[in-house]
DNA sequence: CGTATTTGACCCGCGC
DNA sequence: GCGCGGGTCAAATACG
């Protein structure tokens, strides 16, 4: 079949083939077919249905076939009806055959484009597998060097109970639906059977949680908030390592109830400091001695989010408002609070080295405290009588005392000290203390590119600083990477000048913990509802004095 | 009208 | 066993 002639030109070439006198002379205004009553034009080709079709020159190509054949049709007016019937004809089935063929040609084109699209599809889960599987292995191997000094503790202290503590916070991680390997071998679970289990965890409690339809535990995340979360937990795990010594078992029961929490303690008017997530307020109590009411949220980011926090105001500063987090995303964050929860990943990292690392590091709060972060007792308190570890960030403190200088904070993390008692942890330590100022900075980064802060000098050079830090590999610079912790004074510095300039900057980091916890829990404790000089008192670990009054 | 908040009731663990 | 406190639920209410 013939393709019919789009314009004059091309009618010329082809249409002699065809055998019939045509007059091409006439201008197409006056061979309108479809003008001729006596020759009602024949229906357009029926169309096939192409589903799916992705819009190509061709198709715009046989649209303009369409109308140029139309137009050449009335050049053939005036040369005989029979011979206009036949040309109309033969045009009409070279056009239908054509349209068919493009039709064809456009279905095949589709076909290839969906077998690229698969494609494509497949090799990037292929990719996003191998991505998680390499950053399990990495997280897998810290873990491992972890646990195996820490289990050297372990044996080495028979009579140590909490022996389980630390594999119970170590689970705290990215995953959620962490807790229902504690059944299972506890020193051996890995950080890839936490993180690829995602087999909903045991729900045995006979209680209320069992007819919530969106209880904490129902999503994987095995803790609940709170005192009935871990107390749920230890129902959970009736055969957990030390169930059948009574003794033990309560002391590991004591132990698996500590949950991860995160506080950020940040003075605000605000009744509740924005991080990025949303949130729906589904309780408020009053707490004993606080006359302010606390405020129970949980994230509708995504259904099903576990993650809650709690708001209180400080009771004797009631311009501090205390924020804390605790359980895992299940959903994608904003990048205002990825940022942030990177940074508070850290912060619970690396109170969970701490925590872990201590064969009494709750026993010994000031010393494990001070080993974190040794350049001040009160920046990092850690108190037995905690139900919860909970690492908190201060931001309500000013800049102005020593255990605010970020040089020190800048040291104190790779410089952990061995204590009596205490297993070497250093690497582990240094390691979360690393992730910290690392998250950190890039939680600062990120929000300077929010609030417009200009820091990218300081932080994006690693020349300085290096010699204090020279156990940190050189890494390239990349644009929404984190400044290399080699300018992390640099970075502690314009960190502490934008949160002066940026009131905006304790919400983002309010968001980073509500990731921390998405990422990977960290123990964290207290509400904090106490005082503000020592906000701790109650237990957990505060980081304090990142920033100064908002 | 749908969604978010309020608030009293309830559950649970813990201490006495 | 009882009371207390923390945490959560869910009906009622408010709000856009």
């Amino acid at each position: 079949m013939m393709r019919l002639a789009l314009d004059s030109s091309h009618t010329h070439a082809m249409l002699p083939s065809l055998g019939f006198p045509v007059n091409l002379s006439r201008p197409s205004a006056e061979l309108d077919f479809f003008s001729d009553r006596n020759h009602p034009p024949p229906p357009p080709p029926p169309l096939k249905p192409v589903k799916n079709e992705i819009p190509t020159p061709d198709v715009n190509t046989g649209l303009q076939l369409l109308t140029a054949h139309t137009g050449s049709d009335q050049s053939t007016v005036d040369d005989g009806v029979s011979s206009d019937a036949e040309i109309k004809r033969a045009k009409s089935s070279t056009e239908l055959s054509q349209l068919q063929e493009e039709l064809q040609r456009m279905n095949a084109e589709n076909v290839k484009l969906r077998d690229m699209l698969s494609h494509v599809s497949d090799n990037y889960k292929a990719l996003q597998i191998h991505l998680v599987t390499l950053m399990q292995q990495q997280q897998h191997q810290q873990i491992q060097h972890t646990q195996s000094t820490a289990n050297e503790v372990v044996r080495s202290k028979p009579d140590d109970k909490r022996e389980v503590v630390p594999m119970r916070l170590l689970e705290l991680g990215p995953s959620s639906g962490t807790a229902e390997v504690d059944n299972n071998e506890v020193s051996n679970s890995t950080s890839d059977e936490r993180t690829q289990s995602t087999t909903p965890p045991l729900n045995t409690n006979n209680g209320k949680m069992n007819e919530r339809e969106e209880s904490p535990d129902s999503d994987g995340h095995p803790h609940g908030w709170g005192n009935s979360g871990p107390n749920k937990l230890q129902k959970l795990n009736p055969s957990s390592s030390n169930s059948a010594d009574p003794s033990t078992g309560s002391a590991t029961a004591e132990a698996t109830m500590r949950k991860a929490r995160v506080s950020v303690r940040a003075r605000s008017e605000a009744p509740m400091i924005s991080d990025g997530c949303q949130w729906r307020k589904y309780g408020q109590k009053m707490a004993k001695g606080n006359p302010c009411p606390r405020a129970y949220y949980r994230c509708t980011m995504a259904v099903g989010c576990p993650v809650r926090k709690q708001v209180q105001r400080c009771a004797e500063d009631r311009t501090i408002l205390i924020t804390t987090y605790e359980g895992s995303h299940n959903h994608p964050l904003p990048p205002a609070a990825m940022a942030m929860a990177s940074t508070t990943t850290a912060a619970a990292s690396m109170l969970l080295s701490g925590s872990m690392s201590s064969a009494d590091g709750i026993m010994n709060p000031n010393l494990l405290a001070r080993a974190i972060l040794p350049c001040s007792s009160t920046m990092a308190t850690l108190s037995a009588s905690a139900p919860f570890p909970t690492i908190t960030l201060d931001l309500t403190h000013n800049s102005n005392s020593t255990m605010n200088n970020p040089m020190q904070f800048q040291r104190s993390p790779f410089q952990v000290p061995n204590f009596p008692g205490q297993p070497q942890v250093q690497p582990t330590g240094s390691s979360q203390h690393h992730q910290l100022a690392q998250a950190f900075s890039q939680a600062l980064y990120n929000q300077s590119k929010f609030s417009g802060l200009h820091l990218s000098q300081d932080m994006g050079s690693s020349s300085s600083s290096s010699s204090q830090l020279a156990h940190q590999p050189p890494r390239p610079v990349q644009p929404n990477q984190p400044p290399p912790m080699s300018s992390l004074a640099e970075t502690v510095s314009a960190a502490t000048a934008a949160i002066t300039v940026d009131p905006n900057f304790t919400a983002a980091l309010a968001a980073a913990i509500s990731s921390i916890i998405n990422s990977g829990g960290v123990p964290s404790v207290n509400n904090n509802g106490n005082s503000s000089g020592n906000p701790n008192i109650t237990g957990g670990t505060t980081i304090s004095s990142f920033s100064g009054n908002q």
